[in-house]
DNA sequence: TCCTTGTATTGACACTGTGTCAGTATATAC
DNA sequence: GTATATACTGACACAGTGTCAATACAAGGA
């Protein structure tokens, strides 16, 4: 369920005992599982500093001493995640051989982690609509998958693996299209099973750029251990 | 600009008056007038009943007397799009006739209300975001969109026009893929050109359902006049 | 053990926004 | 011109935010 927590960037701390965690650190990372936790049975809109540290050991005023607010929060929780799918996403993105397996790997591993995360996924999206500076971090990490899709199929339109079109408008709506897929299935509980999403996203990726006949014919079985 | 506001069929009103238009009837059109001009340049999350009703000649309590709060006032304005949208959508989803030029009508038509009403679409989807009823309408509302469209591709499928596969994930998918490219390309200024847009979409329907041999090669000139 | 010092936590406060309601103003019918 | 239905308003209670001075608490050193 939980993260593990990197410590603290913040508050002038100078731990002189290294060896042990720091009591800031805990309580921070205290918080940060909370806001996971509320995630998975609540709406981030439901979410309020108050009901947030109700779950904590500790008062509310408490949480300005990590966080200036709620989104700066979400900042760094979209952090972790971040590295999660920019590991996972690697095979299509940056990869070499096949590219429709590849493809596949990817939207594959896509697919666990957002299954896995799902409601956390969507309360990120949800924090997005209703901060200026949290939308813009939201909004570059986006922009890093649009910038290395569309190298990515600039490249294989140079092998003639991709017809030629203009990359960027299309990589662009694949990816807004796996975002809202992911959420829209698995952002809140009751969630989609995945093989059928995955099935579904790779059938619109692969036929959109090398062709329907590579759509895979049989149904993968790398979810289904 | 504004659209034609149909008269409130709040109030208990009684207008013995044929002719005239009712006073509330006036100064609901207002309100309704100054959310839509506000979504223009701000953002949903910004607006308050507050800095709405300033930009009316009313006092802030008025507004209750015709909402009973901003989201149930954005479920207003979403019928109105909700009619836009189901009359220039019509080609591909109930029409007959060549699948593919439907599909491209349908897309055009698509393509020109949401460049026009963008940042209007915009806040409705951010509006989603923070409130569970107005979420559940427009949920509602996309949904009318799976439905028919489920329909058409089984229809096509029997015919052979498009290969056999479910066509639940992949037509969600594909309308979600609509959704969030218009709000991304079109939702707030400066908004992205609509012809490489309406291009790709094109592009990612045709090729995954009836193959990207259908997909044309020139642009067309329809949304250039 | 006690004291010191830096760190962590807290309660109280001022502020913004919400939704309600009794009271006031205004339009319209007679 | 007045009565009456309709439209509007100011004041209030409430919920949430972010800040700050005051307080509690660890950990190390004598």
């Amino acid at each position: 369920m939980s993260f593990s927590i990197p410590p603290s960037p913040r508050l002038r701390a100078k731990p002189k005992n290294a060896g042990k965690i720091a009591k800031s650190d805990r309580t921070r990372a205290d918080i940060l599982d909370a806001a996971l936790k509320f995630m998975w049975s609540r709406q981030f809109h439901e979410m309020t500093v108050n009901n947030l540290m109700a779950s904590t050991g500790v008062g509310r005023s408490t949480f300005y001493q990590y966080f200036s607010d709620l989104h700066s929060m979400m900042e760094a929780l979209l952090h972790i995640l971040e590295d999660e799918i920019s590991a996972v996403v690697q095979p299509w993105y940056v990869g070499i051989g096949d590219p429709v397996a590849l493809l596949n790997e990817t939207m594959t591993g896509l697919i666990r982690i957002c299954y896995q995360r799902g409601p956390f996924l969507r309360a990120i999206s949800d924090a997005a609509t209703t901060d200026t500076r949290f939308a813009k971090d939201w909004g570059q990490f986006l922009c890093g998958f649009d910038d290395m899709g569309i190298t990515r199929i600039a490249a294989d339109q140079e092998q003639g693996l991709i017809p030629a079109f203009d990359p960027g408008p299309v990589c662009i709506s694949l990816n807004r299209l796996n975002v809202s897929t992911m959420i829209e299935a698995f952002g809140q509980r009751p969630r989609s099973k995945p093989e059928p999403v995955r099935q579904a996203l790779s059938r619109v990726w692969v036929s959109t750029l090398y062709g329907a006949e590579w759509v895979e014919q049989e149904s993968s079985d790398l979810l289904r251990r």
